[in-house]
This record gives structure tokens, C-alpha cells and sequence, in this order.
DNA sequence: AATAAATATTGACAATGTTAAAAATAGGAT
DNA sequence: ATCCTATTTTTAACATTGTCAATATTTATT
């Protein structure tokens, strides 16, 4: 497990012991968590971090390319810690989300796309996740 | 041009002034339009029509298959009328969404996907839109 | 017309996220 | 160490998107 102080440190964003918290909630957790999901998560730890902060701090970290935000459960922004190319499959039932390694679907064109420059993409599958 | 009425009755939905105003936007509009958009839209026609009514028009729609849900531009929810299979194109510069037919991309696996009984998937595709 | 059922409207509420202003904190110069 | 400044955090208000319950209205049935 990488220092999370070097992570914030090596990007040039001053770690202040709010922002330690918030990256150490989600790159341990290995989920795909929500920003209540890591208020509440980083409280526990850190109980006077404010709801602002969480949200300044993760799109800091977002600027800085240290995670992806991706809406793939109802209307709220999730926070994704892999930043490599990846695809997405979420669970029916219980919402959960999964990554999916970039190498397992290949996606090819049988007709060309006239007039749309793909800068990135990315395959969303749906269903039941078994056992 | 279907006529809009009949595409209430058919579904066995009342088919009310207010219905026909939505159903009427969206199926001649032909775009992604989200609750808002079309709320405004309508309203041109059917200035008393409420937020609420747009919000149960829609989700009505969407219940009986006529519409399906996209959140595909920031957190909101759009609504298309092309229920047949199809991917998305996202242009980055204006947000704007395009169908991109079924066929024009094939998604192949190369490793299985174990554990996960796929439902439904789609390929998104974000980058520049072309002249 | 009277009644019952379905629908529309209003206004309050909830969830998610942003913003501005004030308070706290840290870093640097002296 | 102390003061000054810039950054960061907090608080609280606000914005957006959507839902819900209560009331009012319209429609269908008798």
C-alpha cells in the first residue's frame, strides 16, 4: 500500500489531514463510492470533516487525475480510484458497480462513424451479478 | 408522423391534453431532451402543465416502454423515444447526445466473464462531433 | 345529474451538489 | 517566536433535479 500523503504530495496539493483522510477512505476501499458514502466513511476517522470539503477534495482529485467520476446508479456521482481504461458492469439488484478490465471485451466497428471523433469510450453492462 | 394519440391509446394511457403535449414534444423533437427541456417546451402549448404532471407523464412513458432513460450529460436524466438497441455518442464541447445505430459497432469477448450474466450493455462514446 | 375513479395541480420535501463569506490553519519572512 | 499572508476548512445558504401527499379538477359510469 503506496503513502497516501505521497499521493497528495506528489501532485502538489498541500495534505492537510482532511484531505489524507478522503484519499485513504477511497484507495483503500477499492469501491466505487459515492461522496455521502465517504463523508460518512471519513467522519469515523475525521468527525468535524465537513460535507464541503469532501466535495472540494474529490474534485481536486479529480482535476488532478488521481480518480474518474462515472454516473452509472441513479443520479449520483461515483468516485473511481482506477483510473486505467476500464469498463463498467452494474448489478440489477443491488446497484453495485464493477470494474471491468479494459482486455476482456473488444469492441470494433463494422461501419465507419462519419463525422464523430471518439476521444474515449466505454462499454456499460447491466444485469445479475451471480454468487 | 405517427399520430400522438393514438401512441396514448394504444398503451391503454387516458390519453389527456396534457399527455398529448408531452408525447407530442418528445416523439417530434426527436432529441434527448431532459424533464426540464421539455417542461418548457410544452408549456409553449399548454402554459398550465406542472412540473409534476411532466414528471408523471414521463416516468408513465418510460413504465409502458415508450421512452427510455439516459444519464449520459452531467447528472441528469434524459429521455429518448428510440427504444431499439443503440449506443451513444456524447459530444464533449456541447454535450449533445447521438444515437449511434446497433450495428455500426460489434462488442466481442475475449476472456468470460465469469460470474456476471449480462442483461444488456451499451457503448458510450464521448469525443468531438465533426461539422 | 350524482357518484366514483382517474388525473392534474400545488406546494412541501428530499437528495445531491455548489458557492460565498467567515473562521481556522499553515508557511514564510523577519 | 511573531507577524503577515495565502490556503484551507467550515458554515450556511442556495441551486438543481426529482418525488410525494393532499387537494382540486376532470372524466366516466350509472
Amino acid at each position: 500500500m503506496k503513502n497516501n500523503l505521497e499521493i497528495l504530495k506528489r501532485c502538489g496539493v498541500r495534505p492537510t489531514p482532511q484531505r489524507i483522510a478522503v484519499v485513504k477512505y477511497i484507495f483503500e476501499s477499492k469501491g466505487h463510492p459515492d461522496a455521502d458514502t465517504i463523508l460518512e466513511n471519513v467522519r469515523k476517522t475525521c468527525p468535524t470533516i465537513s460535507r464541503a470539503t469532501v466535495y472540494n477534495t474529490l474534485n481536486l482529485l479529480v482535476a488532478k487525475g488521481l480518480l474518474q467520476t462515472q454516473i452509472l446508479k441513479g443520479r449520483t456521482v461515483i468516485f473511481d480510484p482506477n483510473t486505467q481504461k476500464h469498463h463498467h458492469f452494474v448489478d440489477d439488484a443491488t446497484g453495485k458497480v464493477f470494474d471491468i478490465p479494459w482486455d476482456t471485451l473488444k469492441v470494433s466497428q463494422n461501419k465507419t462513424l462519419q463525422g464523430f471523433q471518439v476521444r474515449d469510450y466505454q462499454v456499460i453492462m447491466r444485469g445479475r451479478r451471480e454468487s
